[in-house]
DNA sequence: GTAGGGGTAATT
DNA sequence: AATTACCCCTAC
């Protein structure tokens, strides 16, 4: 592909950038899905700017500020700071200054003045970037010092900083290109699906594979690496984007997009290896294995019945299937340890205590591993689900008013990678015939919610409480501010967290 | 968003 | 049993 931005950047933000735009101004407040697209997206554009800026040879003042942008979106995310992008920054501010050196005295003391004495002086006071470090520092007292002393200046003016700077953008832009291509191949692929695929009404996009690459953040699967989860679609999802606006695409756009999708499922192969075979395997032995256990014990089958925030993976290896499905979507090939989370759920049923449940109603309804009531009221809770990425710990309750009954729950393993979260919304992988689905009772529905899931503890480093102190004397008791401005220090903390364990730390 | 009171469960 | 971590809730 020899322009893969070109060819992908169109289709993969026609179907976001209304949200891209939108809400821009107010990152903070989206989600954690929509705030990784944007910054992919973002990024993207601003890679591509700085390619577009550098194709003519002229290496412009204003991709500093491109670095910094770039530099800040990745900070957001958490990502590591390439060093071709540090080089990529010194060597630009060096020959933007330099430039100006060939003008006149004047225009190179302006340049000084401009780059060094405030832009870059400024990063390093505030210490808010990486990209000024010893580099720059060096190249800092050269061209100071050619300001006063003719023989340095003519010794830089020797130097061809144009082509260090073209090239070690060059070496950035391709790296980061490199390093976004895999997310940005799953955007795409989305875009285009949701593009190609005709409206299907009623069907809800049952079984349809769908890559919703704005996952990666919620499933806490970083989307530093770029490994983007295939997730099965979810039919509440389903509904919100109206792909029938896209019916009226004449068949050459639709082809035009097709071309593209194939070119990039291509790459998508090569990058990404499907767990699903494997994971379906497993899940199916655990499955039968639990299923003949169900059989041979009625005690167990009424055990499942209470444990209505694990419904039917007792006896129905439909669903368990559909949950592996699931597990594997979002572990992105990480087939060990879908594994694991599949056997995980077994014992995360045995541990939830048994919600008081009204005996009549016992009687009245169907038990729950045979009644797929319970299965929307599942994936409802998935969505809910406190992701064991970064700050995501906010789960809606019924009511403000009503107390979560946090203590008692059964509790999840929180990985960083976050995988094994459920994926919201799986409940429509069904791929057998759905039995006839009864709706819950609001009862049901508020005793499946009462019962939140709790992380698991993770005691604090030396390191963590050193960060804090150090972090709180820097910004006062603004935790949020503290969480983002320390994102790989306080991993899998909340901002509660930090208060938390601040007040343990000072005994108040 | 934060402070602070307080509850629960896990860990020491 | 004490400590720690996580969580909920309310007020601001």
């Amino acid at each position: 592909m020899d322009d893969f931005f070109l060819v992908h950047l169109p289709v993969a933000c026609s179907s976001l950038l209304r949200k891209f735009l939108l809400k821009e101004e107010d990152e903070m407040n989206m989600s954690k899905s929509d705030f990784s697209t944007t910054c992919l997206l973002k990024k993207a554009f601003i890679v591509r700017s700085i390619q577009e800026g550098i194709a003519n040879g002229s290496v412009a003042e204003e991709i500093l500020d491109s670095l910094l942008l770039i530099e800040q979106v990745d900070r957001k995310q958490g990502l590591p700071v390439f060093d071709s992008m540090k080089s990529a920054f010194c060597a630009v501010a060096v020959h933007c200054t330099l430039a100006s050196l060939t003008r006149s005295w004047p225009c190179y003391y302006d340049s000084i003045l401009r780059i060094w004495r405030t832009r870059i002086r400024i990063l390093e006071d505030s210490a808010s970037s990486e990209l000024v470090g010893p580099d720059l520092d060096k190249w800092r007292k050269e061209v100071e010092a050619a300001l006063w002393d003719s023989e340095a200046s003519q010794r830089l003016l020797r130097i061809n900083t144009r082509d260090d700077a073209l090239r070690c953008l060059r070496v950035f832009v391709e790296e980061a290109r490199s390093s976004m291509k895999p997310a940005f191949l799953q955007l795409t692929l989305a875009a285009a699906q949701a593009i190609c695929r005709p409206h299907r009404g009623t069907d809800k996009g049952k079984g349809i594979l769908r890559v919703n690459p704005q996952r990666r953040c919620k499933l806490g699967v970083p989307h530093r690496h770029y490994k983007v989860p295939v997730e099965i679609a979810d039919s509440k999802e389903e509904q919100q984007p109206s792909y029938s606006k896209f019916a009226s695409l004449s068949t050459s756009e639709v082809n035009k997009v097709q071309e593209a999708l194939k070119t990039s499922t291509a790459d998508l192969l090569a990058v990404v290896t499907d767990p699903l075979p494997k994971v379906l395997e497993v899940a199916e032995k655990v499955a039968s294995e639990r299923a003949g256990k169900t059989l041979r014990s009625e005690a167990i089958l009424e055990d499942g019945n209470k444990n209505k925030d694990v419904p039917a993976t007792s006896v129905n290896p439909t669903m368990a299937s559909a949950q592996a499905e699931r597990v594997a979507s979002d572990t992105g090939g990480e087939n060990l340890r879908a594994e694991a989370i599949v056997e995980d759920h077994s014992k995360k049923g045995k541990r939830v205590p048994p919600p008081s449940v009204n005996p009549t109603k016992d009687k009245s309804d169907p038990p729950s591993s045979v009644n797929p009531t319970t299965e929307p009221a599942l994936a409802k809770e998935g969505n809910h689900e406190r992701q064991a990425s970064i700050h995501q710990n906010e789960a809606p309750r019924p009511s403000l008013m009503e107390r979560n009954g946090t203590a008692r729950t059964y509790e999840w393993e929180d990985s960083i990678d976050g995988s094994s979260q459920e994926s919201s919304g799986g409940s429509t992988r069904c791929r057998l015939p759905s039995p006839k689905i009864k709706p819950a009772s609001p009862l049901k529905e508020y005793e499946n919610k009462k019962w939140v899931r709790r992380r698991k503890i993770h005691r604090w480093s030396l390191h963590e409480e050193e960060v804090l102190a150090e972090a709180v004397r820097k910004y006062g008791s603004h935790w949020a501010q503290i969480l983002r401005a320390y994102p790989l220090e306080f991993v899998n903390r909340t901002a509660g967290d930090l208060k938390d364990k601040w007040r343990n730390m000072t005994g108040k």
